[in-house]
DNA sequence: AGTAAAACTGACTGAGCGCTCAGTTGGTTT
DNA sequence: AAACCAACTGAGCGCTCAGTCAGTTTTACT
């Protein structure tokens, strides 16, 4: 709280004065991630056209790397194991975590839909395939976060096998 | 370091005594988790006798989804974000934690060259794909282990979506 | 049995934390 | 001019927690 308080120009009695305590306010916090997350790439989807529903995975899979690399402190709260440790006491948090990973699977089981539709996308589970996508993806942003690996030099890899796995045919 | 004592049934001074801090503790437990890791799964590997470079890598996915479902702890370490702001001051900690996953992913890269000899696996770049591999399979660990979905459910599907993106021809 | 080193103990310390609260400020209403 | 109000302040309180230390027990060796 000293920390924050530095970082916002504001006195210490000021934060708890709008926020009963600092559980409130992380949950605040969590919140505009998520409608920042999820605004972002709804608008990203809606104002672009895709080709096929399999370009519109690749695509999705590319603006989540664009994003997460563009502020990554909006994926890094997700990627906090405090924040899952709270979620198992408190409902709130864990509504606003699954909001925030359900929005994004439902973007991409969208595509996956799609795709299966135009002959783009093989006959597989949406949902399932979809989570499979995400979890590839927010699994490489993690590491690459985290400085274990380099998620540029495996984007043009990554691209490539998700085309591999959803090839039809 | 209080509940610690509980669960040793050994007094708070005496960890102090074997460890010169709590950082230095942690960093022993981390080792540790490396090594059992790593053992665990050269072990597996070297008993079992594989058909092909692809059935290897499946293989290896589904032990590493028995191994984390098995012994939650062992991985828990490895998906907190404690442990990566730790290593980015502390360059054991960080030798520690990419001695750990590099030690997977050449598993993982091992039963890849080996199907691009056999032919069950196609012509892509082993070490990236290797890593992709790793990550989707770590990735869902992780999901599952903060409940967000079950890893049970998605197994399957899991190692349906790799022998897509392996397949050759 | 004697003894020195090693292992262990738990009460204690002090820094740091979340949070409170009496008091200040600047603006609006009566 | 008096009363009122929301916004803000920062010293300080209670508590937690990593780490310490003077003293006790155990072990190993003569």
């Amino acid at each position: 709280m000293a920390e924050l308080s530095k970082m916002t120009d504001v006195a210490e009695g000021t934060i708890f004065y709008h926020f009963k305590n600092k559980e409130t306010l992380f949950l605040a916090t969590l919140e505009t991630v998520k409608s920042k997350i999820i605004t972002e790439f709804e608008e990203y989807t809606a104002k672009k056209r895709f080709e096929t529903g399999l370009e519109m995975v690749l695509d999705v899979v590319s603006f989540y790397l664009y994003m997460a690399g563009h502020s990554p402190d909006l994926f890094m709260l997700l990627h906090r194991h405090d924040a899952y440790e709270l979620a198992e006491v408190n409902p709130i948090c864990r509504e606003y975590l699954e909001d925030t990973y359900n929005g994004l699977v439902d973007i991409f089981e969208k595509a996956v839909n799609l795709g299966q539709k135009d002959g783009s996308i093989g006959a597989m589970p949406a949902r399932k395939t979809a989570l499979i996508l995400f979890t590839l993806t927010d699994g490489l942003v993690r590491f690459n976060s985290y400085n274990l690996y380099n998620a540029g030099a495996l984007s043009s890899e990554l691209i490539a096998s998700c085309r591999r796995m959803l090839a039809s045919g």
